[in-house]
RNA sequence: CGGGGCGUAGCGUAGCCUGGUAACGCGCCUGCUUUGGGAGCAGGAGUUCGCUGGUUCAAAUCCAGCCGCCCCGACCA
């Protein structure tokens, strides 16, 4: 008889994607709920990944010139309303603070959906010349919106980011920020999380509440729907108008500069899942894995483990810490050998070093890939050089394997039937002409849910619109979560 | 916000229709035997049944209101 499983059981993602997903998250323990709708726990499992995430991000950030700094959680009403697109778009999710010290406040404060608001109104004391420009600050934080569904990392009420926020001279500079930004996105997450994505301009429907151009990185999900995986806006000069940010420039002129703002969150955490699991669970991508190898120390049949087997993989594990490698010892007793091997796969460990009294005698490990589950064995002398390199193929061949994927299920169409019945039965992204009428993106996605996820940066590319005929451009479009 | 489902031990559930002192599996604790793919046996601990109120001699069960979770839809920089 099948021994009971309920507590390790996940949901095949051919049955059921959405409850793949949950069984995962929550059995790897990455997240667990808490009280409130919408609102997470990040279990120390799951907040290390984000501080590996963070950690990249953070230098790349710096590496680029700017610097971090931190805001109020709380913005007062009258800020939020100074930018009109802005507060519209912002306050049906906005969660308010009323009453404080058991009074009602005079003006209700807003728990910073986004900071825009707070942070330009601080600029706006910062900057009198030229010289202050431009300004290049970054915060990690967490912001609330009250949304209507929630998934755990995906779309949370209250979730952590950064969110970059900078002033220029010119437009050209603040959108080669944008563009910069986009940019370090683009290749954060491809390098980092091995998640291919796609990169370009929102249309208007789709962009930043108040934003003049909003640039996009969309990776495709293993259920074929897209996921937004990281916004960079061009404000243009409608923040600092409507802030009051003004400085003499160069030429004695008294001028607003250009902003901008860029932002990723714990939402990559679930783009990441969604991209590389499968139904044994989590496929942790190396840079980011926090035990990137797990060894499994196996019990000799007679006698005790701490005789030899467990000194030799102390052993193992401290010349891997010493090639800086992240590896843990599952020294755990009360489990057998089998379940410890299921238990790393479902939480998506990329290696597991099998080290047992067979490996002992010819001086050798075997190293287990958690994607194929091949195996080979690994002379101990050499761990220190091997190990690495195949963190380093692993990381690579994810990526390799998500591009082949997101490919597999690019499909270019010619007319809106074809359109339809790709959307309808493989989904994925479709690349097909737009006209550049909001009207026709709205049509297409009430018919088939599809949106123009972004249109590919560069000239645009001349092609027939898919619903009307007419001349247009080439977008991207997909089904969005 | 509309439609549907659900809330009983840490987890998964039965019991509810037809009211009568709360049950099963996993997990947890102790001991022994095991251990190269999710161990076995024995003994134990743990639930005022989402919350509030009502009906009743008696409520997990019937009634009302509320709260929360999940799915579908609408919405979602």
């Amino acid at each position: 008889m099948e021994p009971e499983r309920t507590m390790k059981e996940i949901t095949p993602r051919s049955v059921d994607f959405s409850q793949w997903y949950l069984d995962v998250v929550l059995k790897a323990e990455l997240a667990d709920y808490g009280p409130v709708k919408g609102c997470m726990i990040i279990r120390p499992y799951g907040y290390a990944i984000w501080e590996a995430m963070q950690a990249d991000m953070d230098r790349r950030i710096k590496e680029t010139g700017h610097v971090n700094a931190y805001f109020p959680l709380l913005i007062p009403k009258s800020y939020l309303e100074k930018e009109k697109e802005h507060v519209e778009g912002f306050s049906p999710e906005c969660a308010w603070v009323t009453i404080g010290g058991g009074a009602e406040l005079e003006e209700p404060l807003a728990i910073r959906p986004t900071s825009e608001a707070m942070i330009c109104s601080t600029y706006a004391k910062w900057v009198q010349s030229w010289r202050d420009l431009p300004i290049l600050i970054n915060q990690w934080a967490n912001v609330l919106r009250w949304e209507k569904v929630t998934r755990p990392f995906l779309r949370t009420t209250e979730f952590l980011w950064q969110e970059g926020h900078t002033l220029h001279e010119t437009e050209e500079q603040a959108e080669e920020e944008t563009l910069k930004m986009l940019g370090v996105y683009k290749s954060f997450v491809e390098e980092i999380l091995a998640m291919p994505v796609l990169h370009g301009r929102k249309t208007d429907s789709e962009k930043f509440a108040g934003a003049l151009k909003t640039y996009a990185i969309e990776a495709l999900m293993g259920d074929g729907k897209a996921l937004q995986a990281g916004t960079s806006h061009n404000l243009g000069q409608h923040f600092a108008e409507a802030y009051g940010i003004e400085y003499l420039d160069r030429n004695q002129q008294r001028v607003r500069p250009w902003s901008t703002s860029w932002g990723t969150s714990t939402r990559m955490i679930g783009g990441m899942i969604m991209t590389h699991g499968d139904d044994n669970g989590l496929i942790l991508p190396p840079k980011i894995a926090p035990h990137q190898v797990v060894i499994v120390p196996i019990p000799p049949r007679k006698g005790d483990w701490n005789e030899a087997v467990l000194p030799k993989a102390r052993e193992v594990q401290k010349q891997l810490r010493a090639a800086g490698v992240r590896v843990h010892l599952d020294d755990r007793d009360q489990h057998q050998t089998g379940y410890k091997y299921a238990d790393w796969e479902m939480r998506g460990v990329p290696f597991r070093l099998e080290l047992g009294p067979k490996d002992i005698e010819k001086d050798q490990c075997v190293l287990v890939r958690r994607d194929n589950r091949s195996k080979t064995p690994v002379p101990l002398a050499g761990l220190e050089r091997a190990v690495p390199e195949m963190l380093a193929t692993f990381q690579s061949d994810l990526l390799e394997r998500a591009r082949k994927f997101q490919a597999d299920n690019t499909t270019r169409v010619s007319s809106y039937d074809e359109f339809k019945q790709v959307m309808a039965e493989k989904r994925g992204f479709i690349v097909a002409g737009w006209n550049g009428d909001p009207a026709v993106e709205k049509r297409i996605k009430e018919e088939t849910k599809a949106t123009i996820r972004v249109m590919p940066m560069g000239d645009p590319i001349e092609a027939k619109c898919v619903v009307t005929g007419e001349k247009g451009r080439e977008v991207w479009f997909a089904q969005a979560y």
